[in-house]
DNA sequence: AATGAATGAGCCTTCATTCAT
DNA sequence: CATGAATGAAGGCTCATTCAT
């Protein structure tokens, strides 16, 4: 990419930014189309390959930014949140909240990064994935977890609120109007009763 | 459609189908390429067409077959499994796998169709999802939810299963060798704990 | 390539490929345009990339055939004119001439091949220059050049021969009118000059 | 175009005319893309709008000054070379080659100008052409011809020089590395040959 | 009924040209 | 004067759809 995208006015980049994400988020690689970006972030066809050579590079740019961004504020809140498993896992959920004043579709890239098929992306993809990964699981370092029934497989634990979450987060997303506050409350009592069945009583 | 579909060998018209369900299944609506069914199903691009139209219209057939196909196996079902929540869940699991057997991409394709986005496909996509719905709900008419912890709220954990186990499911999809022992096993393990967890102790 | 163009009506396979032919001749690779040749054979722009996948495809294939076709006429040729070289030089151009019946641009192709520049054209172009050059030599095996004057190099007159016809032969293509009779004798009376400079007079 | 290019340092006013000319030379008009210039000269994009308006304004403006070089310098050799043909032949050469010095790519313009077949770039070029041609003869307005041997039509003679000399120098221009001493000796071998061939002997 | 040749709208990408700074 | 960000028309290519055979 030309590096000279950062010297626009940041107003711009992010609404070009914040257009590429949306359409990619939306859409997934291969369909995302060059033509709604321009909608999207009122800039020309043309600028975008000015600064990104090509839909790829594009692709790979937003994929950067959403992950960096992402762990640096998953960095930040961490360092907040060390003892609990559900509890980290709620300020995981609330990091995504908190990323969306800036850039509002963040957390649905991330979840679309996942999930995309797409050979060609799929190039550029992987460390990104890694990198997002090693970012949630640091998260978790320095958290307890010997307070769970037996029968609880850490594993599938985690896969199931991952998947879960996911999923309210998609639903949020569906209709244009994502409400933190709703997408809140459904996450806490979520997380609540989950910790409520999996936690031994004392 | 044209209903002459029905006098073609079934032979072939079950390799049609799977093909177009897997092309669907796989790529959704817009991504799914004629040619792509054309190469799985050994049928000519025109004939397609000839009998259902359009794209759209072998979308709409595709999911309406696949709908009907799945809820008969899981009226069938229903019949024998009514009591247990745990039980009757793994039981529509263990449909998806029984389906398999002469389509075996009604599963994906089911899970694909919730996801969908694409506007034109969405059209006609409302009455199956509905249909799909409340053959599942119909599942669970008989069963007994009434030894279940006070923290559980049935809303969030039939959300929970259905999220996990859609996510197996896709993850199983994912290399193209589907083993049903492997699925089965993996599903049976998650129910077994998420029932330990949910169920009061006697 | 798909080899199902061949079973094409003939007329429309010349069609199209007298139309290639005439913009790469013309243009050269790069500038060759589709939409010319959509114009010019009276076929659709999807039709060219069903047959010949890319642009490069289709040079290739073109490449390919205005060498073929010129190599077999030269072979037939080269039977018939084995003793003089200056004879042999005429013959050569001749079936120039003989080859525009069926395909008019074989000759200003041919004559373009030798200075396409562009990179991703000589990646195919190598082996056809190559060809056509051997077939030309061919033609020369039985000539016999002993009776030239001392100071003439071999090299040399070879090099200006084919400089000086390639010029006559592209002149003869600048307006659109090409006149086989004006072609011929403007060369016949170069080699006649020619041939009574170099050789030597008994 | 501008006036005002007249006003810049010397240094950069070549730098543009030789980026320009290289450019143009090599590709024709229509290839000849604004970003290989502005890599060549080292000069803004603008600029180059800024004082030649448009691709053409800068062609017109690039043709003209290759001509009116080109031909000073003819001029100034042709009142040193008067008598013989060959050796005004290769003063012609050698004019280029010294031509060279101040703006290496001056021969190979000219040489693609009389090439050149894009339409726009042919509106401007016809005065150019002419020029050059004019020029050129002039060179050889003292020049004896009557001792060559009576096969021989000058018209055929000329064309025959200029196509073969052609030649010559846009294959030394080929690899990147034009040598003039290589060239001076392919010219001289050539022409030495010629005139043997062409002139009577005593 | 069945085929696949044929079409053209739409997508990614390039490039001459404009214009705010 | 000088820059290069910005634009949009045009080119190569894909793909759902049509239609002659």
């Amino acid at each position: 990419m030309n590096e000279k995208f950062f010297e626009l006015k940041k107003e711009k980049q992010d609404r070009m930014i914040n257009g590429a994400m949306k359409v990619f988020a939306r859409n997934g690689y291969k369909r995302a189309s060059t033509d709604d970006m321009v909608k999207e972030a009122g800039v020309s066809k043309g600028l975008w390959f000015h600064y990104f050579g090509n839909k790829l590079g594009l692709y790979d740019f937003i994929a950067d930014y959403a992950v960096k961004y992402m762990n640096m504020e998953l960095m930040a809140m961490s360092n907040r949140h060390p003892e609990d498993y559900f509890e980290t896992t709620l300020a995981v959920e609330l990091t995504k909240l908190s990323v969306r004043k800036s850039y509002p579709y963040i957390p649905l890239f991330l979840s679309s990064m996942e999930r995309e098929k797409d050979e060609e992306a799929l190039t550029v993809l992987g460390e990104y994935k890694d990198a997002y990964r090693k970012a949630r699981l640091k998260a978790y370092e320095k958290v307890q977890m010997d307070n769970f029934r037996d029968v609880v497989s850490m594993e599938v634990l985690a896969r199931t609120l991952g998947l879960t979450l996911d999923g309210f987060l998609r639903e949020e997303y569906e209709e244009d109007n994502f409400s933190e506050e709703n997408y809140k409350q459904e996450v806490e009592s979520y997380l609540r009763m989950m910790s409520a069945l999996v936690e031994i009583e004392e």
